[in-house]
DNA sequence: CGGAGCTCCTGGGGGC
DNA sequence: TGCCCCCAGGAGCTCC
């Protein structure tokens, strides 16, 4: 489950394979996979054809691959870009013509010099790739509504702690909401609220200063500490391209941990509905707040 | 218009 | 052994 760590670690890699090299073609081989382009499969295929990619960027669990301009346009004016998200099971690979295709290639992107192609991988189809404009600063238009992330350098927190007082919710659900703070899933969520001992219910208007300073503080350190571990095992070549941090072995503090003692106190972890899906905290830890 | 719930999808795993 | 149901979950969409 890609958040904000594994695309970092995805963008680091393909920065470093699919720079400054010039697409000869491309096949989608599942529709869906670019359902969020405007012109569909074809369109897609055709206009990224003979296109230059320049630079892989990212915002929260969002990454794009600028593209060269075909056609010499007047300063100011915004280009094109490949916006991809890989929802819960896609990959980027960069893999050797001659390799097999994998069970679950929905996109496969070839390239002029016949070097390792880009392959768009993804079991469950919740990812997407789409060709897409961007604004003078490269940024691709359909991430307007994007927050920036915790470890992006515009990132302001005193803006964050504001919009998030503003919230009439509870801190796990505004932790998600990618329009507030980006690059947060339901793992770095629930790392952070163990770190910073708040319970997951607890609501955004009642949240101090200090205490909403102090979740940001340990989703970003929880983060970067995931990127640290996934980034030093991507030395190989076509290995890592692929979304995998290496962190969830043997670092995480309560998630996926129902049943087995808090690494603090040694309360046993608790799995609660939430949103359809869970949330795990420590109850001694974390407990629910009185009203 | 902000907040909450629904929906898309597939394979692994547990229960029987 | 095989079948069925649950589960994982990001985010766009709809509804209130």
């Amino acid at each position: 489950m890609p958040e904000l760590p594994e695309v970092e670690v995805v963008r680091r890699g393909l920065e470093r394979w699919v720079g400054d090299r010039r697409v000869a073609a491309v096949a989608v081989a599942h529709p869906r996979a670019v359902r969020r382009h405007a012109g569909g499969a074809g369109d897609f295929e055709s206009r990224l054809s003979g296109r230059v990619m320049t630079a892989v960027r990212r915002r929260g669990k969002y990454l794009w691959i600028t593209l060269d301009d075909p056609v010499p346009q007047s300063a100011g004016q915004g280009g094109e870009a490949v916006l991809a998200h890989l929802g819960m099971s896609g990959q980027l690979l960069v893999r050797p013509p001659e390799a097999p295709d994998e069970i679950h290639l929905r996109v496969r992107i070839t390239f002029l010099d016949g070097g390792p192609e880009l392959r768009f991988v993804d079991q469950r189809t919740f990812g997407a790739l789409a060709l897409v404009d961007t604004d003078p600063a490269g940024r691709p238009l359909p991430l307007a509504h994007i927050a920036p992330d915790p470890l992006d350098e515009t990132f302001d927190e005193p803006t964050f702690l504001r919009s998030l007082r503003r919230r009439r919710t509870g801190l796990k659900r505004a932790l998600l909401d990618q329009t507030l703070i980006s690059g947060i899933g339901n793992i770095y969520a629930d790392e952070a609220l163990w770190r910073a001992r708040m319970h997951y219910a607890k609501a955004t208007e009642a949240i101090t200063p200090a205490q909403g300073a102090s979740v940001l503080s340990a989703a970003r350190a929880v983060m970067v500490e995931a990127l640290d571990k996934g980034g030093t095992s991507f030395d190989s070549l076509y290995v890592n391209v692929n979304g995998q941090s290496g962190y969830f072995d043997r670092e995480l503090a309560v998630y996926g941990r129902t049943g087995l003692p808090c690494r603090r106190c040694g309360v046993l972890v608790v799995r609660e509905p939430f949103m359809n899906r869970s949330s795990f905290r420590c109850p001694r830890c974390q407990p629910r707040q009185r009203r």
